[in-house]
DNA sequence: ATGTCCGCAACTTCC
DNA sequence: TTGCGGACAT
């Protein structure tokens, strides 16, 4: 096949709407509705760059948010095209941040072989700074719990401000302009901004003492520079003949400025999103990028997919009804022409206790009725809510897989391995001060919060790393601790010489001498789950060569679960699930304290991620909600009465006293609606 | 005086 | 499910 016919063939399953928004030139954006082939046309994008108008695969810079919808976007593209031939530059806005980043580290004032720090150690820093500050009667501390809860408000409102292209010494000037963007409903909202602020400077000062970048930083230094340097701009913008952008509704200022700072030259922007898609605002991200795009790029096309292929008519209609209520979108209606379908199952419970029965029940049923596990999805708003399902699926033998990627690399297990390998690695890297707070007690050794103070004053006093401190302030004591110390910095000491060992046995080796292993041995159920989760962690390890290359994917999260587990039901967050689809899915907890939340900082936001919610079926949707939840009452969510009328029933699985009774209800049912 | 272990609380959404 | 305060044991 010539290579014509290549493209020929990728682009031949499009519409005509499709085709042409993979043919465009210059500055696009695909305004794609759920559903409507985004990613296929994105895929034809690429391969006509290509293969039609001739530019080297490795001059294509397709940027998405997730990992995985990377991977997916290679996977399709090489399925074209053949393996290997997809483009290298396909990654996150924040992969690519962190090559840019690596390559120059003095524009972020960092050192070459620096750390990428996540939000949990953002959050160690702010506590630290608030907790100093406290000291200096420089505010009130308050109690435990509003200082833990000002803690994360501040670490984010200071991520919200890199995001929004402030850097540090424009933080107190910029302070009512952003109070003005993002809002303060409390008097402890006014706070957290004003506390941002201040500590932002000292914030960013921590991070370069240990040498670390936070999310914000890979891509905020980048593009800063960019924007100041024009040789330094030039010199990354022409090694690309076109930037490919994914979800482009839910870029934040930066990743906009980042993108346009690329294309500038040639004006071979092409951005596929969805305005009515947008959920991000909470990370910065502004849907304004996308609506405002015609009046920023006059010479650009916006071409609109409004032909829905997933999912069938009432499901659209629902959908379509729910965000009509958000009064600055575009606009676009959904259709299809696959016929209305199952209307929306609304399932009333009397407790969560009884929601997650039921659906055990429920998708029990339609598993022997010949659905297959693998195309039903529980979608939920928070995390928390998985876990009465968790339980109630497990006693009833339903095996499924709890979808969130980046929770591996958060496990404590996980973690304190990452430290131990950092330690060992260098012990005196800038970094190893917090490895060694957290492992030198774990497995415990009789090393507390006393000793490691008089460690951490030594280190002070003399400048050394915690660690060489350690190994300094017993060298001469008879003391049980101080043997146990001597053990733990000689073990590791050890573990320097082994350099030359792969990464997933020096790991195992490590894990073994340091006694973690014993410990998680001993240790019961939860022990055996901490085994288990060493093992994939160590597996993982191999495919890597070198530590800075594990640290990084560690931070930026990815790729523990690819695989989509065959005869599981899965269970994501609403945001989990964007860009995903299942035959069968379930919403749970639409009640009104909880989907929008007691406080909606952004109704509309929540509205178009309940428009996400339903878009995600393509045979049925049941939704589900508790009158009673932790001991409170609650209505149904507002979003089920702007379903019109005809595209919802109201199920009645909840009323059924027994098991026998709840089957025959819904066989019942689903005879009349002749499903 | 120091370390350990127990029970209690709360929990956005994510790279 | 981490993160803490407090009671207990060494």
């Amino acid at each position: 096949m010539t290579s014509n016919a290549l493209a020929e063939d990728a682009l031949a399953g499009l519409t005509a709407m499709q085709r042409e928004a993979a043919r465009q030139e210059g500055p696009v954006v695909v305004l794609a509705g759920a559903g409507t082939g985004k990613t296929k046309t994105l895929v034809a994008g690429v391969v006509d760059r290509i293969v039609r108008r001739g530019m080297p695969a490795h001059r294509i810079l397709a940027v998405t948010f997730t990992n995985k919808a990377a991977d997916e976007m290679r996977t399709r593209i090489n399925a074209v095209l053949g393996l290997g031939a997809a483009p290298s530059w396909i990654g996150t806005f924040h992969g690519h941040g962190r090559r840019q980043l690596r390559a120059d580290p003095e524009i972020a004032v960092l050192r070459p072989g620096f750390d990428i720090c996540d939000a949990e150690d953002s959050r160690r820093i702010v506590k630290r700074l608030l907790q100093r500050a406290a000291d200096d009667g420089a505010w009130e501390p308050g109690d435990a719990e509003t200082f833990r809860a000002r803690v994360r408000s501040v670490a984010q409102r200071i991520a919200l401000m890199k995001d929004g292209m402030v850097l540090p010494d424009q933080a107190e000037a910029v302070l009512d302009s952003q109070i003005a963007r993002f809002g303060a409903r409390t008097d402890e909202d006014l706070m957290a901004w004003q506390m941002a602020a201040a500590l932002y400077p000292a914030y960013q000062a921590a991070l370069r003492e240990v040498n670390c970048a936070d999310f914000g930083d890979l891509l905020l230094w980048p593009t800063v520079t960019m924007l100041r340097d024009e040789q330094y701009r030039l010199d990354w913008a022409r090694r690309f003949d076109a930037i490919l952008a994914d979800e482009f509704q839910d870029v934040n200022r930066l990743q906009y400025l980042w993108l346009k700072l690329l294309s500038r030259d040639h004006g071979e922007l092409f951005a596929v999103g969805d305005d009515d898609q947008s959920i991000y605002s909470w990370r910065g991200a502004s849907v304004s990028f996308i609506r405002d795009f015609q009046r920023e790029f006059p010479s650009g096309r916006m071409i609109p997919l409004e032909q829905n292929f997933r999912s069938t008519g009432h499901i659209l209609a629902a959908a379509n009804s729910v965000v009509a209520q958000d009064r600055s979108r575009l606009g676009k209606t959904l259709f299809t022409e696959q016929g209305e379908g199952a209307p929306i199952e609304i399932v009333a419970f009397s407790g969560g206790h009884q929601e997650a029965q039921g659906l055990a029940l429920e998708i029990g049923r339609r598993q022997l009725a010949g659905v297959a596990l693998e195309d039903m999805a529980i979608l939920y708003r928070f995390n928390f809510l998985s876990r009465m399902l968790e339980e109630e699926l497990l006693r009833a033998h339903i095996p499924y897989e709890l979808v969130n990627d980046t929770a591996f690399w958060q496990r404590a297990v996980v973690k304190d391995m990452l430290a131990l390998l950092r330690l060992a690695d260098n012990p005196d890297a800038p970094q190893g001060d917090e490895a060694f707070r957290r492992v030198i007690n774990q497995p415990a050794r009789g090393v507390g919060a006393k000793t490691l103070a008089r460690i951490e004053q030594l280190a002070r006093n003399e400048a050394l790393s915690l660690f060489v401190a350690s190994e300094k302030i017993f060298a001469d004591s008879q003391s049980k601790t101080a043997e146990r110390v001597r053990a733990f910095v000689r073990m590791i000491r050890g573990e320097e010489l082994r350099g030359e060992m792969a990464l997933g046995a020096r790991m195992r080796a490590l894990a073994e001498h340091s006694g973690y292993l014993d410990m998680l041995r001993a240790g019961g159920d939860d022990g055996a789950a901490g085994l288990e989760n060493l093992d994939e962690l160590f597996s993982l390890a191999m495919e890597f060569t070198t530590v800075e290359d594990l640290f990084d994917h560690a931070a930026l999260g990815s790729g523990a679960s690819t695989e989509a587990g065959r005869g599981r039901i899965r269970l994501m967050t609403i945001h989990g699930a964007k860009g995903l689809e299942f035959e069968h899915v379930f919403l749970m907890g639409w009640e009104d304290t909880l989907f929008p939340g007691l406080s909606p900082t952004n109704l509309d936001e929540e509205r178009r991620l309940a428009y996400v919610a339903l878009t995600r079926g393509r045979k049925r949707v049941s939704i589900s909600w508790c009158a009673w939840r932790n001991g409170r009452s609650a209505d149904v969510s507002p979003f089920v009465g702007d379903i019109p009328p005809e595209a919802r029933y109201s199920g009645w699985l909840g009323k059924a006293t027994s098991r026998a009774e709840a089957l025959a209800i819904r066989a019942a049912q689903d005879e009349a609606l002749g499903i």
